[in-house]
DNA sequence: TCCAAGTCTGTGACCAAGTCACCGAAGATT
DNA sequence: AATCTTCGGTGACTTGGTCACAGACTTGGA
């Protein structure tokens, strides 16, 4: 254990020593596996997590049984908006998902509380990421209601593309990320091929025209 | 200055007495005409707002100029979200404007922290606060996805109904609150008038077969 | 009082997106 | 090899969003 975890944050590089000590003395390191629901709704949240490595990905389940993606957390965030449910002791209404294998530091609500009281610089770390996630919320409800499915597509896809240029998820998957049915992103994907944009092949999908993508989505937000 | 403003909110009247004088002596009483814009995208909050009367709205501007409803802040409640930018020193992406004349408590950002920092029930408060909010916006995120718009527009009216039945907006205005465009508004209107649920005239939609609409809602949410 | 300008609502044509039903192809299982 | 499951493709249809335009109502001068 060289180098502490905390330093893989940036907002809390600046805590002064003993609250450092605190901080990890009252927590935990933590390793999930892949695809492990982590939180659900109809729990109270008792941990905050940062993650160190791998993604989650969180989600709401509507009544239906249907899905929509809402945010996804990566190394070096943290599940932020379980929090407010931490402290106010309530319900968290999304579920959080592993997509990758995960390791993560798992603050207790306790330790939460007390750092928030002591410490201004973790309060501030604690509300700058509030206030990351909140504005994401409200860019994806613009995206959604204002947004069109190609364009958000292919923003999607070049988000999700690994090294090689491949994304690795099927039409269905897509679908509920954007909120939308698989035979849109069936029909969209299509008509990317045939500007010879991406190559398909089933469960994945190759960018080999990234360029096209990227005009694409530079375009719709150039706006007149 | 009889009773306090504090009893009015919850969550706070359990605060002990000296941070309640605390919170009193570091805050201060404002009123806002309607029809003001409060805060705005592209500046630093400075203080919470507890409203004591009135309603705030509070959306956000598209790049296209088009506006997104994200919620309705009402009497006893918070504008709690933009703390996090407040604390963050992060812009705030949305802007909120007073509906009606608007009484509220503003606590600038020293007290604010400061008591967060002293007192175990105020930060319980202010967490209580983000949580509701934050589950406000997923449900409104599931619902643009899921839910169709004769059905939201019901609800809205039902909710917006003031108490002999009378809704105050143009089609325009419902178009915005419901992310949607006015000749859907104008459309779905017309089917709820053919049906004998609404009446209308110029600026305003009366309600006058609340059960038809209340029935709609409910099959809508009695999902298989 | 009457006109002009602005605001609000209605409508038809069209396009984008979501839904439904169904099918065949590609992997996986045995 | 036979079967099962998952994935992707397609056509027909409905809902919702966009555009263009017209008529009705309101308001504020002239």
């Amino acid at each position: 254990m060289d180098a502490s975890w905390i330093d893989k944050f940036k907002g809390l590089s600046r805590l002064p020593d003993d609250i450092r000590s605190e901080l990890e003395a009252g927590s935990q390191i933590v390793t999930v596996p892949a695809a492990t629901e982590i939180f659900e709704p109809g729990q109270t949240a008792d941990n905050l997590l940062l993650l160190l490595e791998g993604t989650v990905k969180v989600q709401q389940r509507s009544d239906t049984g249907r899905e929509v993606f809402l945010y996804r957390v990566h190394a070096g965030e943290s599940c932020v908006l379980t929090t407010a449910c931490m402290l106010a002791f309530e319900d968290y209404s999304a579920e959080g998902i592993s997509e990758t294998k995960v390791k993560a530091v798992a603050i207790p609500r306790k330790t939460f509380d007390t750092l928030v009281a002591k410490s201004p610089v973790f309060r501030e770390f604690v509300f700058t990421a509030y206030s990351r996630r909140i504005t994401d919320l409200f860019t994806l409800i613009d995206d959604i209601v204002f947004q069109r499915m190609d364009v958000r597509l292919a923003s999607r896809l070049l988000e999700l593309a690994d090294s090689s240029g491949t994304v690795h998820a099927t039409h269905a998957v897509l679908g509920t990320e954007l909120g939308t049915a698989r035979e849109v992103v069936s029909r969209t994907l299509s008509e990317f091929q045939r500007r010879g944009w991406v190559e398909q092949s089933r469960g994945e999908v190759r960018l080999i025209g990234r360029d096209g993508l990227e005009r694409l989505v530079r375009s719709a937000h150039a706006q007149v």
